[in-house]
DNA sequence: TTCTTCCACTAACAGTTGTTAGTTTTGTTC
DNA sequence: GAACAAAACTAACAACTGTTAGTGGAAGAA
């Protein structure tokens, strides 16, 4: 199993093997003795390679934070309607997530498990993340693009929670591609369920 | 603190206490001493309440299971139209949630911690309460209420989504009321943001 | 008083946790 | 073959885990 990792260096395959654990179990029911039978060494054997527990989970979702940072970025330097760049965020983090399912459901179920002052700073990453989502949809229901009576913060948490979970139930071996995931999932968030009229 | 569950028996007192942390710091994070000292007592004293620890997540999981069940089998008895039966569901949904929004994080975000035959008998629980959602939109499709060429597994999980992670941000200071919070919930998935042309 | 129910205590268990120190094996380069 | 770095090993640590056994006190009913 560890023979698909192959051509990565020992340390990213113990992170890797990490995340898949951490997803499954979770980061503090998962040990490191754990971990260590899934790449078939000692779990004293993993300290050659990592510091701590933590600085994998660490790694795992500050690396994953710089990528959304990064896609987001990109957005926001198009000159596109509100809307528009609302659409093509919501694709971009899909993209990003299926890069890494597994890392990206490490990333958002147990980012808590961080100490502090990693806890705050991550959180601050993602508040500052979703207040630029949400800053989207405050400039389409400016311009008229979206409804005037829509309460923002729900709007936006139900978009991420919609993105978030995402990583839990979408399996890879799906035939459905990440663009085409991201559109139909921005289409139905922004156009509804509903037939128009 | 233990004050404002005074008319609750002691064995409710400890398994609200329980949800509280396993909320916070996840269930397997939250250890039996933890949770004995948010009582003011020993850990050992907690067995004369409780079996286990995982009695504890058992009655959390599947008291709330119940609560969805019986909400949605109401839903289902009305005479209405498919797309109005899944706006009820979802405010059904969102009022069982809000009646108790610790009790509610929990049974989403840790029912996996349960062991075996009990996760299996969970999971069937959830997947048929999600299959039945599922059948709302695939009558309002045929019905031609809802556009044709949804993905229906796409739809209902982005809405079990949304509707799961609810608690995890929503807080019982808000003004808003729970049937005023399903409404705009609903309408924004079965609407969209868009404003209609 | 005595009996019973509830609820707490102390003491201890066997197993697991993340991590360390120091050592040895393995594979590559000179 | 010697030297070197990478990566594994054994042994052990202190702390923490869920849980059991047995005990005692307090409150209400008989």
């Amino acid at each position: 199993m560890a023979e698909a990792y192959a051509t990565l260096s020992r340390k990213e395959q113990v992170i890797r093997q990490a995340a898949e654990l951490f997803k499954e179990k979770g980061y503090s029911a998962s040990s490191m003795r754990d971990l260590a039978q899934k790449l078939g060494i000692e779990a004293a054997s993993l300290y050659s390679h990592i510091k701590s527990k933590e600085e994998i989970l660490r790694t795992l979702c500050f690396d994953m934070a710089a990528e959304f940072r990064a896609s987001l970025a990109e957005v926001e330097s198009q000159p596109v309607s509100a809307s528009e760049k609302l659409r093509l965020g919501i694709i971009g983090h899909v993209k990003v997530m299926s890069k890494d399912l597994t890392a990206a459901a490490v990333f958002m179920n147990e980012h808590r498990h961080l100490s502090q002052p990693y806890l705050r700073e991550f959180l601050l990453l993602r508040i500052n993340y979703i207040n630029r989502f949400k800053q989207f949809i405050e400039d389409g229901i400016a311009s008229g693009d979206f409804k005037k009576n829509i309460d923002t913060k729900l709007a936006v948490m139900t978009l991420f929670s919609s993105l978030n979970w995402l990583p839990l139930w979408f399996s890879p071996e799906s035939t459905i591609e990440p663009e085409n995931l991201g559109t139909q999932l921005a289409d139905m968030l922004i156009n509804g369920l509903k037939q128009n009229a």
